[in-house]
DNA sequence: GATGAATGAGTATTCATTCAT
DNA sequence: CATGAATGAATACTCATTCAT
């Protein structure tokens, strides 16, 4: 448990938001000082935080664990209805969820290439459960065997992953609605299932 | 039309592998001019381009001009063989459409924060004219109407853009082999034509 | 007399050894309060100093207080033996005392330029003595004349320092073993005295 | 044999005597461009240098080297006179190196203890050479043993040492004017030889 | 067309010191 | 007394860009 104060978090919050809008490089520790109310150019930050890129992974950490706390709360509401009734609500969970991460992607992609480890053992963690836990539930409401449930997952999660990155993460116009994406999607999954 | 010449060319080259590999902040022109051949540091790149965001957009281009080529090729070989050929085809055309715009891929979604605009416009060149096709695709190939096609044409290309996008833009392990990959695709669009 | 506490002593232990080891730049206030105990960078050391400059000069004035106890203790163990053998003792004497001073001397030696008259003022009352009571008992012991016992007393002294100086602040690998050195420093002044 | 240029030279000159004056660490990359005549703060130091330290180790190469040929020169007026007139001459060139290398001096014994390695190597360059070279003509002018010419030659430069030591390291009035400080040397180590 | 040298504007980080608690 | 937090001022080093040769 890393130590927390109402600054480490407002620094955090304004961090993470620059970072989001400006990629890391293209924030001074002075800009992240200043929306932090510390003086900028001061070195305020250096007290709660050792490094620029320490504080980065300060942030992607308080993002995970949202995540995972998000995660335990849904699984209070799956095994409810029918195949339909429950694919639209993993779909809609699974878009929330990545609105709620929009910044957090946005990082890591900007950041991919300049912190490679950092940004995959993230990203493993961010896909890594979904995708188990999908492929699970499709074993479990389809009857599919583990490797198709697998398979399956994997292709109806990234298609779903696809409703938001070319927004998120290339500033692209949507090219579908949220009703009809879903929509199709569960509409595609089901008629799999089916036959 | 922008003059060409060797040196020009192997500016371009050299800058856009770098970006790949280090963003474009973290690929000073002295290191461009270094893997060109040129002394570092000494600014011959300026005497071909502009700046160095110059530079990018020139390598954004090129990297767009080689793709309309491609598609162009591309038209030969459809419309021969039955639904399943025929998709499994298109999968295997777009997933080595990607492979083949990795790096710039990765340099837009690097640079989408800092050049909203620059990314915008190139990745939708990239996608706007994948998605009307295959759109018109389906809709020949399996009687969609137009508005069903579109939608199918969106979740089914995210799909495929999805197996590509974790390595490459995250430096995940993918999780799936193409065949298989390619297969459930396949078998799920067949399903949800035929539905 | 300025006031006395066990905390500000192990501060001055800790700051002269750090400013021995990496200089008085070098050492940062918040390394001298860890090493004494304090909570780095909370600026406790605040509380028994005014500032890092006058640390410094309370770190000096304890090593010149301590050297002024060993002075009086010597005065007792002369005029004893002949001159050889006085002249002996005096050396293993004075390569003692450097080397009790060693710590001070490599300070000194350092902040030399950026404190010039700090170190003068310590390195006078580190000298003067030394030399004016050599003379005196080269005077006494050989029947030089004033003017010549100084000379000679400067000489010879130099030649003693000059013992440990190359190792102490340059970190030279010593040329001579002590037994040699001073054997061949008597041999020399008893020579000359002798002339 | 490293690049030389104008500017590069007067960087060093620069440098080396702020080093000198402030230290090392007292003297800001901005003021040795200033004293240089390059726009302070802009780097510009970096294109000849590729640190602070890098022009440290420089400025100690050149004076090193400097060294070097005054004792070339020196060889030619070795080998003709009696002892003492040999002896005088000797002490009068070693106090004029010592001179020609106060702001080298300096500069170690303010860095000993931040760059031992680069201080030690330095030194024992200045001094190894100094003391073979005493040792063997006095063994050839005195007919002493090599052991003993050894011993006798660090003792004896040793006291020549310090007739600049603690003016030129610790800011010391003199206690002595070279003159008479010679003539005792002399004497002293003509009355050793001759006993 | 290429280069050596220069510069203006940053950029992360350090640090002595202060002060409310 | 000690501490957590803050700050003003520096500091080494980087970099895109310009320009005379």
């Amino acid at each position: 448990m890393t130590t927390s104060s109402p600054t480490r978090d407002r620094i955090i919050d304004a961090a993470m938001e620059l970072f989001g809008a400006h990629g890391f490089r293209g924030t001074s520790v002075a800009k992240i000082e200043a929306a932090a109310g510390l003086t900028p150019g001061a070195g305020g930050l250096y007290h709660h935080f050792r490094s620029k890129e320490d504080l980065l992974r300060a942030g992607i950490d308080r993002h995970l664990a949202r995540l995972h706390a998000l995660r335990d709360i849904r699984a209070t509401f799956t095994g409810v209805g029918d195949l339909r009734t429950e694919l639209t609500l993993t779909a809609r969970y699974v878009l929330a969820e990545l609105d709620e991460e929009r910044e957090l992607l946005q990082i890591l992609a900007a950041e991919a290439r300049s912190r490679p480890d950092l940004v995959r053992d993230a990203v493993n963690q961010l896909l890594g459960t979904s995708q188990t836990g999908f492929a699970a539930q499709l074993a479990d409401l389809a009857g599919l065997s583990p490797d198709r449930a697998d398979a399956v997952a994997v292709v109806a999660l990234g298609a779903l992953f696809s409703a938001r990155m070319p927004r998120d993460l290339f500033n692209a116009t949507p090219a579908l609605d949220d009703e009809t994406f879903i929509r199709t999607w569960v509409e595609m999954l089901s008629a799999l299932v089916a036959s």
